[in-house]
DNA sequence: TTACTTATTGAAATAAACTTGCAATTAAGT
DNA sequence: ACTTAATTGCAAGTTTATTTCAATAAGTAA
């Protein structure tokens, strides 16, 4: 999804959230970004850190990253193996959608489709929750992983 | 949800499925399944071992929850924060049922609603995987920590 | 019951993901 | 260019979970 929209883009996003708020724009941030633009799937910091060949360290990415989700430009993703992925906030589905992963190979495909959001609010209102989100995982088979 | 069936019955399972499988019916096992059988929501295996206060060590948490998961007498779910909880199965929904999480508090409501099972299925087919399951939670603002 | 076999446990060490403290660096305003 | 404070790198520390291996105990058979 990250590629469906430039990472120039991105960066002019980086610049004018980060003016005006005693936030610095820097290398690693950069690059993090620029990386992430050219990735179609959440990777992990240390992809991230690996694929940067010593750029910064990897504290350096950790850091970055939650700072770019705090400004909603990353979004966290969790593939239930106790690590965390990230991926680029494209402007078409402001970061929501979903993910199919193999649980074989963990190859991952890239998911548009979703619920009906009345669940949601539904849920919601039964609860009495506000601001209800939701995060959602698909995990089978891959065609290459089955056994015939 | 886990409340809903007797830990009776679960200590029978237990004794059924371990049963000619060269693997052994022990006090932790025992003891993990009826503190699971307590508990309205899913718990960490620190929660779990503190709970038992010294009745076995945390290693053996960790490898009977393993083993209790792999006979599906347990389910492990993830609530975003990098520690996998854990809930007895339960006869009536086989362990899927998903969650609503207060981002503030982080109280856990359960939750019976699910979407409707043919989004599944469409996107098995669309993308040739088998055997597709989800993971979902809900997250929120429940209503003692709303702002007013 | 007792003896035997081997799955299981506890304790310590290890691994992996992530965070924190602090001195050195560097971005950005004047 | 100078100054200030945000940011980085490095080392050390946390947290969650796994591995190794000798000691223990569950299940089986005599």
């Amino acid at each position: 999804m990250a590629h469906t929209h430039s990472h120039e883009h991105d960066l002019i996003d980086l610049r004018a959230k980060l003016r005006g708020k005693d936030r610095r724009i820097t290398k690693p941030r950069e690059e993090i970004l620029e990386l992430l633009g050219k990735e179609d799937h959440p990777v992990t910091a240390k992809f991230i850190h690996e694929k940067l060949s010593g750029a910064c360290d990897l504290v350096t990415v950790y850091r970055s990253l939650k700072l770019l989700e705090s400004m909603s430009l990353v979004k966290r993703f969790n593939f239930g193996d106790n690590t965390a992925r990230f991926e680029l906030i494209s402007s078409t589905d402001h970061g929501h959608h979903h993910h199919l992963i193999c649980k074989v190979c963990r190859t991952v495909v890239e998911i548009d489709e979703c619920f009906d959001p009345s669940l949601e609010s539904k849920i919601a209102k039964k609860h009495g929750f506000q601001n209800v989100t939701h995060e959602l995982e698909f995990f089978g088979i891959c065609s290459s992983c089955q056994t015939p």
